[in-house]
DNA sequence: GGCCAGGTGATGG
DNA sequence: CCATCACATGGC
């Protein structure tokens, strides 16, 4: 097993995010040790990567562990951590908008994305329309019971596995019968090749949605989530989620949910970083009174 | 019990 | 093309 030191530019908080990802059940997360245990697939084989805090949000560092590729893994890790952006530079922007006080009281908050497209696009499937202890739970059976348990962290089913299933199988787990449908469908594509998740990341977000959007079960709040939380793009805004909704209302002390020309006027100066501002919206419901 | 949840597709005007 | 509705189920 090798170890390898990371520095990254501040700030960066990386207890905040270990402390989120804490209550999803299938993440690996030693809050005292300050560290998660990352799953990996590199060409098909499964590692498994620790990532340890050792700084602070001023002063950020960390070690990283594995036993496999060193070279992927660790441009991996610094990727679905966010760590190559200057959060610095979009501190300094929003600090001029209407949403200044929310990016104070969340400095370092990075741009963290789910370790693997396909999880992350199952993710968005299950937690349509549910509320997100609910949606949690569904997402650990299916899981727990068609991934694999590999040296303390959850692995992924593997599309091909889930492309096998009846919705019958999914239905056991509490699925809706058009979700069951849904990630079955979506399974078979990426199994079969119709699909291809590697190339996402060579496509624009323009040519994300005309690919995406025709296939039952993708809408446009998938397609914004998967942009943003799945290939991290900056520039997103998921007008229809509900939670952003909320957290407008009550950032703004609206009367109402806010419709979409109030929240197209509220954002024009959060661009380019709409990703930015949606992130620490979310962030402001979650823990702030 | 009723309303809402980090939506989406189908239906009817 | 827009407004409305069913979908499944848990949480409050």
């Amino acid at each position: 097993m090798w170890e390898k030191e990371l520095v990254v530019e501040p700030p960066y908080q990386f207890d905040q995010v270990l402390r989120r990802l804490s209550n999803d059940p299938l993440k690996a997360v030693d809050l005292n040790n300050r560290e998660i245990k990352v799953p990996m697939r590199i060409d098909r084989n499964p590692y498994v990567a620790i990532v340890q805090s050792t700084g602070t949000t001023a002063a950020p560092t960390f070690r990283v562990r594995a036993n496999g590729p060193e070279e992927p893994i660790v441009s991996d890790i610094k990727r679905i951590f966010g760590m190559e952006h200057q959060l610095q530079v979009i501190h300094d922007h929003f600090s001029q908008t209407n949403l200044s006080s929310i990016f104070q009281r969340h400095i370092g908050t990075p741009l963290m994305l789910d370790f693997h497209l396909y999880h992350c696009l199952m993710k968005c499937i299950i937690h349509q329309q549910l509320n997100l202890s609910f949606a949690y739970e569904l997402m650990k059976r299916f899981v727990h019971i068609y991934g694999e348990l590999i040296e303390g962290v959850w692995f992924d089913p593997l599309p091909e596995t889930i492309a096998d299933l009846e919705t019958d199988d999914l239905r056991k787990l509490q699925f809706s019968q058009r979700k069951a449908e849904y990630v079955i469908d979506l399974s078979k594509r990426i199994a079969d090749g119709t699909l291809c998740l590697e190339e996402w990341h060579h496509l624009t977000d323009l040519e994300m949605e005309e690919r995406l959007l025709p296939i039952r079960g993708i809408g446009p709040w998938t397609v914004q989530n998967v942009l943003m939380n799945g290939l991290g793009r900056p520039n997103l805004f998921p007008v229809a989620d509900i939670g952003i909704q909320n957290a407008i209302k009550r950032h703004f002390d609206l009367p109402e949910k806010p419709t979409k020309e109030e929240m197209a006027a509220l954002s024009k100066e959060w661009e380019p970083y709409l990703s930015y501002a949606s992130l620490y919206l979310w962030r402001s419901l979650e823990t702030d009174k």
